[in-house]
DNA sequence: TCCATATATCAATTATTCATGATATATGGA
DNA sequence: TCCATATATCATGAATAATTGATATATGGA
């Protein structure tokens, strides 16, 4: 994940549709969503939902899969991996408990343990 | 952190000025970066970088502290937090364990382990 | 007080991004 | 094949954001 991925993924979120969709597909899980539920949902027009979908297709935050008429979206989660990763490299001047704190409160019951 | 907080913090990851100069504050650690460092380091004008600075201590992603004449500037950790928990709330679909790996290799030698 | 240094703000031009109407493509069923 | 449904693409005008030169503010020292 090289800086322009990185930059093109937050450009995606900064949008409050795209933001909402991702929340709306981290949210959904594996099981996913179609195209047109999710513009339902939010109560955007096709086009517009298309088109934003796509930006976050592209972005490398989502995958989709077509289902006969329909397409499922899905959050692809080594995306936002990439995105933590990157924004942290070589943090915290070399004195990692400082950053420790910043991950240690994610969602998903996932807590940072002290080290076996 | 709501959504228009979460928005704003995106919105300044997606300049590349904006977000080589968090990345640099992130490996400063602590001691942070004077703003004239900052400038000269990224080679960009002074009243650009001013700006750019504006926009990512307005987005709660720096703090500063004026040192003299000169103004020092350090990454916040919590800003990144806050946008991690927002991006990931609720996530998987009551499935922990899918997400895991998206946050399981994140610099700073922080690692998830088992749950004790 | 006067000057130099460091940073911030302003106004204006240029460049990007967004939503939309119209239209195209893709799939399934009759 | 013909039609309906689901999604994608295109062109365009409107809104937003970025950079820059000029200038203002703030601090320290002589």
């Amino acid at each position: 994940m090289d800086t322009k991925d990185v930059l093109t993924a937050f450009a995606a979120l900064s949008q409050e549709t795209r933001l909402e969709v991702f929340r709306l597909l981290v949210q959904a899980g594996e099981e996913g969503l179609l195209s047109g539920e999710i513009g339902e949902r939010l109560q955007v027009r096709q086009n517009t939902m298309s088109a934003n979908l796509s930006v976050l297709l592209n972005a490398g935050l989502l995958r989709n899969r077509r289902e006969g008429r329909s397409v499922r979206y899905f959050a692809d989660y080594d995306g936002v991996r990439g995105l933590l990763g990157y924004l942290m490299e070589d943090c915290c001047g070399g004195k990692p408990e400082l950053c420790r704190p910043a991950i240690d409160q994610i969602a998903c019951d996932v807590r940072i343990w002290p080290r076996p």
